[in-house]
DNA sequence: GGTAGTGTTGATACAATATCTCAATATATG
DNA sequence: CATATATTGAGATATTGTATCAACACTACC
């Protein structure tokens, strides 16, 4: 098994108990609509909107008001938790972190891998090399269709 | 001089002239509205916002409706003239395309370079080798500084 | 157990980005 | 020129998100 598939099943989410468990040790109270916000998101097991979110947790009767909602995914991507969704069309989807920056992602259903070599440093050496630029941050996203949506 | 650099010239974005001529070629009227976007856009010469387009055209007197400013802006993205970036923050920047995905981008004061030279081939095949997807798109943009930035 | 201080919630107002509607206008074609 | 089509602008609407603020909940202290 090579080196690059170990690290991509090591990425899998973590369970909501856990997120619950890291937003306590931030400092931060885990409170029932911050609960469900993390039950929502690891039950929809893609990247989700927080208009997902929201239907989620009203088909069963346990919907915070939006505002919380968005509090709470706010909160969640500044704690890094959570991480924002750079689509090739919008930009409205988060998913579960993991602490890691990169997504493959199915434009069909939403299903998503995170991996996080993304091999760029000899890029960025390159191009720093030749602008001058100072480089700190990148975003990659991947898109394309899953096995499953492959085969449907 | 290295084969990246040389890409890198050549990337420099199309005078507004010459999108238009794009325009017209697709079966798109160059009316005056549009060609005021596309002369703020070139003139603005970084990463823009549509609302700084606005207030670009707002200051010389020619600014058409924000809804011909926003209209325009997606139908040049659809033409691939103008490109999407996708920011650390937000995704409400555009660019003049070049037909080129990716960018450098100063966070400090927008400044913006292109290179299409992204080597993300082995990791894609890579990737889908070992998790069955089918990928055919990606996002990537860099940040950082540019040496003007870096320097003040 | 009561009280003060803090954090959190939910409803609502507001903001920013973007699209839709539709009558008026401009442009191209015969 | 007449007609058909494309485009515009104004305003309404949609979507995503944040700000405000009173009510509530929890914690620590007395």
């Amino acid at each position: 098994m090579s080196r690059l598939l170990k690290q991509q099943q090591a990425l899998l989410p973590a369970p909501a108990h856990e997120l619950a468990e890291q937003m306590a040790e931030a400092g931060y109270k885990v409170t029932q609509p911050r609960l469900a916000v993390l039950r929502a998101a690891v039950a929809l097991d893609k990247a989700f909107t927080v208009h997902e979110l929201e239907q989620w947790l009203l088909e069963r009767n346990e919907s915070p008001g939006i505002a919380s909602i968005f509090r709470t995914v706010k909160l969640l991507c500044d704690l890094e938790l959570f991480q924002r969704i750079h689509g090739l069309e919008d930009c409205h989807r988060y998913s579960i972190s993991g602490g890691h920056a990169h997504h493959l992602i199915c434009v069909s259903c939403g299903a998503l891998k995170s991996f996080d070599n993304c091999g760029l440093r000899d890029l960025i050496t390159t191009l720093e090399q030749q602008t001058g630029y100072h480089i700190n941050d990148h975003v990659l996203e991947l898109f394309g269709h899953c096995p499953r949506c492959l085969t449907v």
